[in-house]
DNA sequence: TGAAATATGTCAATATTGCTGACATAAGGG
DNA sequence: CCCTTATGTCAGCAATATTGACATATTTCA
């Protein structure tokens, strides 16, 4: 890492300038183009399975989020789901209401704080969550089949340094926790 | 590689089943929700970085997504860019229309097919297109300075294996090239 | 206990980005 | 000259997001 950053200080004069972004991101540089392009394919190509998957049952990509991280963390209050989401409630209401209408989430009332609800996933939600989660994982299958040993770790390790350092804690403790298999939240 | 896919073969009963999902996806293994949780919060927080700023210009996510690759590939035509995108040719007009207005890019007939239109940025766009990937650029030195020393080269091999194979070829391509410092396209 | 704060629900209006279908124009090619 | 291709455009619609305002139930605190 010493001699990743030390490249550009030892250079003598501005027709070398480095390759690679200043540490500010704001001087000679040339921007990261190959990264930058390929979080756009990766992700277009990644969230392409979900939505060809989730069409059938006439639900969105708004909707499966929500799903996902019901079936992930069974108990999930409107506030986390929110804090999660980075939407509003509004947005949130909408999506929410169809997910309950069509049986795929039930809501009760929190257990210590009656204001709040609390969101678990239906034995068909459970099925539908996973069934994309495992379309996801096959993917990824693919992925780290043709890359080397600790390919799965490192690329952990990336996507966690990306998020926001505000949010990386908190992302990584949901992440590291597998709540899914733990209390197996199905209700009704 | 060899003893990435080996750990599953020698498992001697059900019980001991994987702990990753099988080739095809379906099986017992548990999804990798750690990856597809971190797609989603990674790619979450990388965008907001140009949404931020593109909201200053009156811009959207969609109008950024047709000024980079304008700016990367000077002379790109309307049927190369919607290849790019994915999207419509009605839904590409809409932005793109406004980006000419508002003077980001212009257009000039093919070279050698008058039919064609072939897109370049105005100093104007290429400025602005600098000034967002350079934010975006900022977001990855922060991230590789954070991890180990090959860590670049292994995030490109990683988001580009995710990309679906019948494209990868093609995004490697665009992506390798670096035509932006080459031919300095700006036109007007 | 009563007032304030909190968690959620809901209504209305609007913006952005995508879609389908239909049709028009201009230019290349046999 | 006809057929195809590349693009532009109009109309309508759908999904997902926003802001602002207001209602209701419940908890907390003075």
């Amino acid at each position: 890492m010493d001699s990743f950053l030390s490249k550009k200080a030892d250079l003598p004069c501005a027709a070398l300038a480095p390759l690679v972004p200043d540490a500010n991101g704001t001087a000679g540089g040339e921007p990261w183009f190959d990264l930058i392009e390929l979080m756009f394919f990766a992700y277009r190509d990644f969230v392409g399975d979900a939505d060809q998957l989730l069409e059938n049952f006439g639900l969105g990509r708004a909707h499966h989020r929500v799903l996902h991280f019901v079936n992930r963390r069974p108990g999930l209050t409107i506030a986390e789901l929110l804090d999660i989401l980075k939407i509003t409630k509004q947005s949130l209401n909408r999506v929410l209401k169809e997910l309950l209408d069509t049986d795929y989430v039930v809501s009760h009332p929190g257990a210590n704080d009656r204001r709040q609800r609390q969101l678990f996933p239906t034995a068909r939600g459970k099925a539908l969550a996973l069934d994309v989660a495992r379309l996801q994982s096959k993917r990824f299958s693919r992925v780290f089949a043709q890359l080397p040993e600790g390919a799965r770790s490192d690329a952990v390790d990336f996507l966690l340094a990306i998020v926001d350092a505000g949010e990386r804690d908190k992302v990584a403790a949901m992440v590291a926790s597998d709540r899914t298999a733990a209390h197996a939240g199905t209700k009704r």
